[in-house]
DNA sequence: TGACTTTTTTACCATTTGGTCAAGTTACGA
DNA sequence: TCGTAACTTGACCAAATGGTAAAAAAGTCA
């Protein structure tokens, strides 16, 4: 607390601060990612992050929070997204482009996916509140939204909430399992093949058929 | 096997053995699949087992024999649908009922997919030469088949690997990512609305489009 | 530069945990 | 019923690990 009246607790972080922190945070997400929350050490963090154990513990009050402030920070960017969808765009494009930009953060974040995962398979333990008051009413919404544009004809007849399980589980498959697609397929460009694939899923699924005119 | 003059090193396991180790794998599963192989603790094992520690590692030389046990026999009962599909049978209805059983697998199963879906999470280092061996070539005969399958107009125009892959994600994220489902769908019957529509997703992405008659 | 705050490190601890060992205890065939 | 092999356990370890305390070092600003 500054110059601000305290709204909170935000003692000013530091210029080092900063760039400790991050270096701390990036550290953990590539140990954490890799060995789960219980197979990192602190001092696997520590090395990777190249600051002492006690340095850590001087910026974050212990492994729990680390971990916690990694998973809050991600559920934003990982559902940004979803919120990208226009409810004015024409539908079938705009699922398309969910799907494509899903599979896209599979590519270029796979660390933040498998943390997801792994927070996910052992029961979401640190994350409960947040899948309740963020994911959860972000998919009803989504969903309703799907649902109108079934309702208007301009989707074909679908499980709006299982169809985004569906992009997920595809999407998101790809980083979560990246090391048995590495033993199937190694060598070959996976992802491009991917988006195909993905594309040719949904199109099929979601294409409204066209009998006679749009609406019926 | 049974009165064969000792093939390898089978010092035939008597009823206790038998028993005992059962004992210690069922509870190794629930544990393993709950925690990981780090998060999960020799005495937590033990304990669900109703043995005590030392007696484990009388039946068992470590944590990771344990480990590598469970993964070994979940492997080939996992790979048992793929399998079963019928090179002779109509291809999409065949494909479905791959889809279907999947699911009841995720089902009847969850701990097993959990298991498998941690250690591929987490880089696969206890499955390498299995994936390799026992995965692989199934997946290639699948896929061989399906492009068969394709090629005969019996099936619209897929991906084959891609395809395989998308029904594992899809059908594995049932039961890998209960604990969401949980939050997002509380009380609701998940499974029966999961099998409706895999079964509309699959059927419209591969039932080949009849212009004219079957073949080309 | 000197006083004061922030940052970093060097020693340590207490607990947990995979694993051992030798002394029981039980099952079982003769 | 007795002897032997199979099984079980209580008591311990050594290493790993999350975390602490206090002193040293580095910034910072007047």
């Amino acid at each position: 607390m500054q110059d601000m009246p305290a709204a909170e607790d935000t003692p000013k972080p530091s210029r080092i601060q900063r760039r400790n922190r991050k270096r701390i945070l990036d550290a953990a997400l590539e140990v954490f990612s890799q060995y789960g929350f219980r197979g990192a050490t602190l001092d696997q963090i520590a090395s990777e992050a190249g600051l002492s154990k006690p340095n850590i513990l001087y910026y974050f009050s212990g492994k729990e929070e680390i971990h916690v402030t990694l998973l809050n920070a991600l559920m934003d960017t990982w559902l940004d997204p979803l919120r990208e969808i226009d409810p004015e765009g024409d539908p079938l494009e705009e699922l398309l482009q969910y799907v494509h930009r899903k599979l896209e953060m599979s590519r270029e974040f796979p660390r933040e996916s498998r943390l997801f995962a792994n927070e996910i398979i052992h029961g979401a333990p640190r994350m409960g509140p947040d899948l309740e008051t963020v994911l959860k009413p972000l998919l009803e919404q989504s969903a309703a939204m799907i649902d109108g544009w079934v309702a208007e004809g301009r989707l074909a007849p679908v499980d709006a909430r299982h169809l985004i399980f569906s992009i997920w589980a595809t999407t998101q498959h790809y980083a979560d399992f990246d090391a048995q697609l590495q033993v199937l397929m190694e060598g070959q460009d996976v992802h491009d093949d991917a988006s195909a694939y993905l594309d040719t899923l949904y199109r099929r699924l979601l294409t409204p058929s066209t009998d006679k005119d749009g609406a019926q």
